[in-house]
DNA sequence: TGTTAGCAGTCAATTCTACCGAGTGCCAAC
DNA sequence: GTTGGCACTCGGTAGAATTGACTGCTAACA
């Protein structure tokens, strides 16, 4: 009964133990080889034990509920984005190999400069390890506090606003007049905006004075400027590394146009990457992620948490038919030691 | 007796006529159609006036004297770089396009935003200006004089120093203490190194109190982190717009994966540039610029001056068929805009 | 009833052959 | 010196034949 039941209609996400090993064996073949496997090669892998006429009945049965798919009438099977999902949600988690935990453990020991250099070489590790283009995003600092502001003059009609965050990043804005501004002036407004903005956040407003004298114009020109940025980008950072690796790890022409042309916009990146994460995914397979032109990509997405609170994230962007295992391992260690790097006691020197 | 000499031993850059003419349908041909170009459509083409036979054999002297090359016996002949080289350096100057110069002027009178944002967004519109991957490079500011120099407190033993030059740029670095250095400290060291650094610029050594306190250790710290930029680059930064257009300009698989891991590589694109520029040259054709890997490609740079000063460069990197004339008038109409942008009276809001 | 061996059928990929045509080099005539 | 003509070369293409890796189906088997 429960039997009939389960085959008339088959939970989608649960298979029986034989299909779920023979899809997995189909899945991690096709990641190997790149070509349809057939029933044979699955029927001799180590963990299947039945003959390849069963296997070709289960495969049918796979097709029909949409986890495989035939390129053509006498080819093998090829998993579908359903398939790659059932074998990635199924994944047992992997660990990198020896070697390559020491390259990982090696670069954060030594890795030296501004956060945003050992992000950039970060991305590049990332990326080495896994052959895949790798992402890595820095949080915006629309949480961070303001510690200082200054204003300098460039000349008479130009300032420049330099604002530095608690997480450490500094911005700058350029501020112009319509009239000369002297030098008593700006410093008197520098002086001001500190006592107005530090400990602030972006979020915050402030009350800027209203008179029309020079000072109080600079200074409501510079909460302006430094207040607009908010809607398109909250100041996050993106860094690709590997973005070569498109040419060897894709297939068409046309497919590595469209992939490097979304890795060059970089808002599409943060966007897509934080869209993964609020879907509370790690990978998105296919079409999971909504970005047409990437249909034919997996990404992976591990987030770097600091203090509890979210610092940003680490990706992989691959083929479908990518080492998630190897990927993933390699993600969510990079990501533990980005969190640990830049966490607690670590000397950045 | 001249015709004589002229025929033993002719100057290798200066062709007959006829022979510069069909040399330049060939090139021109090719870069158009990407094929061998044979005897007759030479022959038939608007400069040309004499026979495919004529052609054939001024074509097999034009092979002897290495500015063309053919693929096998049946086929056409395609220009080889010296034969590129040549075209190039008979090439009149062109224009673009009006709908282009709209284009161009439309970008330049609307654009806002710092200057990194210009010049990002300046690379995009040069690459969809030539459908050519382009690059734009800021000198760097070993030139110009400090500004400002700023210490700020992230916590007990990580300071920020953040310095603003008389570019516009600002640069933050980590300076990091093994003592717990308090808040008067900090203000005082960043008090004293304005007195000491403002007006000077990198290249400048100053003095430095040897003394063991935490102020002067806090100088002596922030000055050496400063100082110690130089070697590695100079603040040059490289903006590469239209990396896709790779995929689309070059052929091979191989060629794209070579290409874009030079691309990846910022170091490189700036000393790549610097090279060409060094060497006097406005294009670098397949190996003259020495870089293996982009042996397929031509590179065509057009420096930016303001005021006199080099302040960087624009850059296209195309196939050695690219449209010479058009690129080249790109680049220079970009470098142009950019420089009347940056340079005098231009308001940048 | 589920599993298996065997068999006929399908279809992409490969190989082969023949052929076409673009383009050359050479030569004899102008 | 230029040209038209001719024989030749050779890459590219199109079609036919072959191969072989699969499948689905069926009948026998445990």
């Amino acid at each position: 009964m429960a039997r009939r039941a389960a085959k008339t209609s088959p939970s989608p996400s649960d298979l029986d133990a034989r299909k779920a090993t023979i899809l997995e064996a189909v899945v991690a073949e096709h990641i190997d080889t790149a070509q349809p496997v057939g029933s044979s090669s699955v029927a001799h892998s180590a963990d299947v034990d039945v003959s390849p006429a069963t296997v070709r009945s289960e495969m049918v049965a796979l097709e029909r509920e949409g986890y495989l798919a035939q390129p053509h009438t006498s080819a093998g099977r090829v998993p579908t984005d359903k398939g790659y999902r059932y074998f990635v949600d199924h994944l047992k988690s992997g660990v990198l190999s020896s070697a390559q935990q020491y390259q990982v453990r090696d670069f954060f020991t030594n890795v030296r400069g501004e956060v945003e250099d050992v992000l950039e070489k970060t991305s590049t590790l990332l990326s080495e390890l896994t052959s895949y283009t790798s992402v890595v995003v820095s949080a915006g600092h629309s949480h961070a506090s303001i510690l200082s502001v200054q204003l300098v003059s460039l000349d008479a009609r130009h300032q420049l606003l330099v604002t530095v965050f608690s997480d450490g990043s500094v911005v700058k804005h350029s501020v112009n007049t319509t009239f000369d501004a002297n030098f008593v002036d700006v410093s008197e407004a520098s002086r001001q905006l500190n006592a107005l903005l530090i400990g602030t956040t972006l979020e915050h407003r402030v009350q800027v004075p209203s008179r029309s004298d020079g000072v109080a114009t600079l200074i409501r020109e510079s909460v302006s400027v430094l207040h607009a940025e908010q809607p398109t980008t909250d100041g996050e950072q993106v860094f690709i590394g590997g973005s070569s690796k498109v040419a060897e790890v894709f297939a068409g022409v046309e497919t590595v146009r469209k992939v490097l042309s979304i890795l060059e916009q970089e808002l599409l990146v943060v966007t897509l990457v934080q869209d993964i994460l609020n879907q509370g995914l790690s990978v998105a397979i296919g079409s999971e992620h909504g970005y047409e032109p990437l249909s034919a990509c997996a990404v992976i997405v591990a987030p770097v948490t600091i203090d509890g609170a979210p610092a940003g994230a680490v990706g992989l962007l691959g083929p479908t038919r990518m080492k998630y295992r190897e990927a993933l391992a390699a993600a969510g260690m990079v990501s533990q030691h980005l969190a640990r790097h830049f966490g607690g006691e670590d000397d950045l020197a």
